[in-house]
RNA sequence: GGCGCGUUCGUCUAGUGGCUUAGGACGCCGCCCUCUCAAGGCGGAGAUCACGGGUUCGAAUCCCGUACGCGCUACCA
């Protein structure tokens, strides 16, 4: 296996969306497997019946594929160790529990909830340390199994821990864990329903899938003994462990719906670029050489490294996220920027056919500064798509004067004479115009700005009137003269 | 409770015994630029490196203990 290529593998369980978490612990085996040359694989684990969410799993996929994580095996993608849906790999779990019976590594378990409930409660008056199986059922003669199998008891089947030493392994980002054998349960292995559960299922699909590194989430740590032992049990070769951070709430605990949005969905339709998710995610618990921050997919394959990840949790912090938005935004080239406008354009009350590509592009280019997210070309500048209805007060208050219409009128009778509108000649003829006004030029900017946008803020006045054109312009003008009244 | 993992500015992080009066980024504040708002440039506030002991000439960096946080403790993953 030394000489082989790395393959890591991604193995979520389907419960309706994919999860920020899951997406970091995704990006960093993708880019493990990029970076080594190696394979990245996709494996369903829907082994909770109870769990099963309807077309979950095609969900997940769907966002996988738009974020632009692509698995070389997988639902959907071939490989030579399919089927890649563990509900579809029953048999394998049949069989290879049933080597560990034969090798008396597990055993099957009869005991009802009942009594596991009574053992727990017992347990617990005695003040044990922990609750744990009592190894009940090992006890049980090969005939009386046979009788409750013959008479359809219902029944599990238990990984038989030898409760003596203790179990080591490495692992890439905590080094050396150590657990003592007398705190590992005697696990479940395959539930009375016949479906394995997640760690015999795990073990056994890593082993045949030939998984080299085992690359998942912290919240694995603990359970992680019991596999080690279950490879030890089969005499597999064991893959190499690296236990990522997890991601964190605003108050330090395990990132959770309750605080906010954990699909990634969410942020897609809130209107983040996957380039900006991608990148973020990233940098929660691994970050790169000379301080560099803005990272594009290739570039993080280029530089990622498995050993720099962190030890300690990351709080997941949308300020940053959005910093990193605005800057993949200004990143872009226009005419992709085109393309999600145009979406954005028609999901909104403007008319997407009363704009040419030529005229959103201007706009794009005008306006990419000031944007953090694609629908403020709509929210920050409506007045590039439709005149403005009313006027912003609070500017009325601060430029508009007495004698602004005046000197509006003189001003308007001058553009309404240009042959050019371009930004040049429309600077020079305001500039000229406030000389002969005898005021300063600011006296025009404010109010123009207010009577073409109705707001006070944007891009260089100039770069509006050219962009918006002289008759619409001087439509704008006339109509503010006639509707600001102070 | 038990077991495991962790702990550097509000947040993400750099840092692996002397280069550190702890560096960068987001956010915040100020100045410059400027017709406004951004962007950009410059600067500022912000971390006694959880705490207490050691080891060492010297520790954020090594060791031990304590505290706190988190994870696991299911026939869920």
């Amino acid at each position: 296996m030394i000489n082989d290529k790395p393959r890591v593998r991604f193995a979520p369980s389907p419960t309706g969306y994919l999860h920020v978490g899951g997406l970091r612990t995704a990006l960093y085996n993708y880019l493990f497997a990029r970076k080594s040359g190696g394979k990245f694989i996709l494996r369903i684990e829907d082994t909770d019946k109870n769990r099963f969410v309807e077309g979950a799993m095609e969900n997940l996929i769907e966002t996988l594929k738009w974020i632009g994580l692509d698995y070389d095996e997988g639902p959907n993608v071939s490989g030579d160790y399919g089927p890649y849906i563990q509900s579809q790999r029953l048999d394998f779990y049949q069989k290879y529990s049933n080597e560990l019976l034969e090798k008396g590594k597990a055993y099957y378990c009869f005991c009802t909830a009942e009594r596991l409930e009574n053992l727990r409660e017992e347990q617990k008056k005695l003040k044990l340390p922990q609750a744990m199986y009592d190894k009940h059922c090992l006890s049980l003669s090969k005939e009386q199994i046979n009788k409750n199998l013959d008479n359809g008891v219902p029944y599990v089947i238990r990984l038989n821990v030898e409760k003596k030493g203790t179990v080591l392994f490495d692992d890439i980002i905590r080094s050396r864990v150590e657990f003592d054998c007398s705190t590992i349960d005697d696990q479940v292995l395959i539930k009375s329903d016949g479906y394995p559960t997640y760690h015999l299922a795990n073990v056994i699909d890593d082993h045949l899938m030939k998984i080299t590194h085992v690359i998942r989430g912290e919240e694995w740590l603990s359970s992680t003994p019991k596999h080690v032992l279950l490879y030890d049990y089969f005499g597999w070769e064991k893959p190499i462990f690296a236990h990522l951070p997890l991601l964190l709430n605003p108050d330090k605990s395990k990132l959770s719906k309750r605080q906010g949005d954990v699909a990634v969905e969410d942020y897609r339709d809130k209107g983040y670029l996957k380039e900006a998710i991608i990148n973020f995610i990233a940098l929660l618990g691994w970050s790169g050489k000379d301080n560099k921050e803005f990272f594009l997919l290739d570039e993080l394959i280029q530089e990622f490294s498995i050993e720099k990840v962190h030890k300690a949790g990351a709080v997941f912090n949308v300020e940053k996220l959005n910093w990193l938005n605005s800057e993949h935004i200004k990143y872009k080239p226009n005419e992709e920027i085109l393309y999600m406008l145009k979406k954005e354009i028609e999901n909104s009350n403007f008319r997407i056919e009363k704009y040419t590509d030529y005229y959103l592009i201007q706009i794009i280019d005008v306006m990419k500064e000031r944007v953090t997210f694609i629908k403020d070309y709509l929210m920050l500048s409506p007045y590039f798509f439709e005149a403005p209805i009313d006027y912003d007060s609070n500017v009325i208050d601060k430029r508009w004067r007495p004698e602004t219409t005046s000197h509006l009128k003189k001003l308007t009778e001058n553009y309404d004479k240009l042959e050019h509108f371009n930004k040049d000649q429309l600077e020079e003829t305001l500039k000229i115009t406030a000389e002969e006004l005898q005021i300063g030029a600011g006296k025009l900017i404010h109010p123009v700005r207010l009577a073409v946008s109705g707001i006070g803020v944007g891009p260089g006045l100039y770069e509006i009137l050219e962009l918006l054109s002289k008759d619409e312009v001087i439509v704008r003008l006339k109509r503010a003269m006639e509707k600001i009244k102070i």
